[in-house]
DNA sequence: TTTCATGTAACTAACAATGTTACATAACAG
DNA sequence: CTGTTATGTAACATTGTTAGTTACATGAAA
């Protein structure tokens, strides 16, 4: 199954933003992704959309924090990003008539429903300045265990 | 994403074939999922290597359910089909390097482990007699609607 | 021995996520 | 003003997955 990893790649991007002191252009974010440039532009165009970033054009443009990254969590990111399906496994009717599958749906619908509200809870537990405080805590690791 | 639907599909077919007596062709399972044969025969196929059920060949053949229907958990479906991914979100890489996806990788991975765990707990407490009898239930329900 | 059924391989279709190309637009440096 | 650097966006290509289809082999029973 191809799944959606936008979310992961926004994560990557706003991250190695917050590191940087001034904007960040989609070429830089495009390299360290992995990626191309327009299709950082496509995503972070979303996160624009909401406010979260912001872009500037020219000389000195690039790609800008506009929150506070304590103040950003993932559930943001994932309602910026239009709250793709979170479940690759589904029902075959979405509103059938018979009645077995109106049991069936329902049986998956509740367990599937139950499922994404904590993932949604624990998605706005976590913000930006967490993802920033683990990557630091691992970065302190990773230069002590090279000394 | 396209979703798959198998687990819906199978659950369609066991609470059809429970309501029949005898043995219940492929043919007339598809006919009832709006698909074809030859789908429902490998779909089926992974239950049938499961032991969930059986398939005879010739005349009068067709699949016959082998376990008891308080038996069979939604888990237990899903393990026979081969546990599928759940999630239609994924990392970007699994495996990165760099300190900065491991962090984002870490925060996403654990809140989709837990909602996975919670998936799995709820899939393993439905039983095909749950289904059966919410089932009869509605039936009932639109009976006494239709008088 | 004919008919009915499954078993399975191989191919096709449909679709969604990602990648790519091409060009328009805006900001700024000189 | 003009050239450079950047984003914005449409259009198209690539890739990967699910489901559907065709074709043929195999086995069981009338
Ligand atoms: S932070 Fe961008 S590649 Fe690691
Ligand atoms: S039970 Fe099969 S179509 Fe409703």
């Amino acid at each position: 199954m191809k799944r959606d990893s936008r979310l992961s790649s926004v994560l990557h991007a706003l991250l190695h933003m917050a590191e940087q002191d001034g904007p960040v252009t989609s070429d830089i974010l495009a390299q360290c992704l992995g990626t191309n440039p327009v299709v950082v532009r496509r995503t972070m165009g979303y996160l624009r959309d909401a406010g979260i970033v912001g872009s500037d054009r020219g000389h000195a443009g690039g790609w800008r924090i506009h929150a506070d990254l304590g103040s950003v969590t993932l559930r943001q990111l994932h309602e910026a990003l239009g709250e793709p399906a979170m479940f690759a496994i589904g029902n075959r009717n979405e509103m059938p008539e018979c009645l077995v599958e109106q049991s069936v749906n329902a049986a998956l619908e509740g367990a599937f429903e139950e499922a994404e509200s904590l993932l949604l809870k624990r998605f706005s537990e976590i913000t930006l300045a967490d993802l920033a405080a683990d990557f630091a805590r691992r970065h302190a690791a990773e230069r002590s265990r090279r000394s």
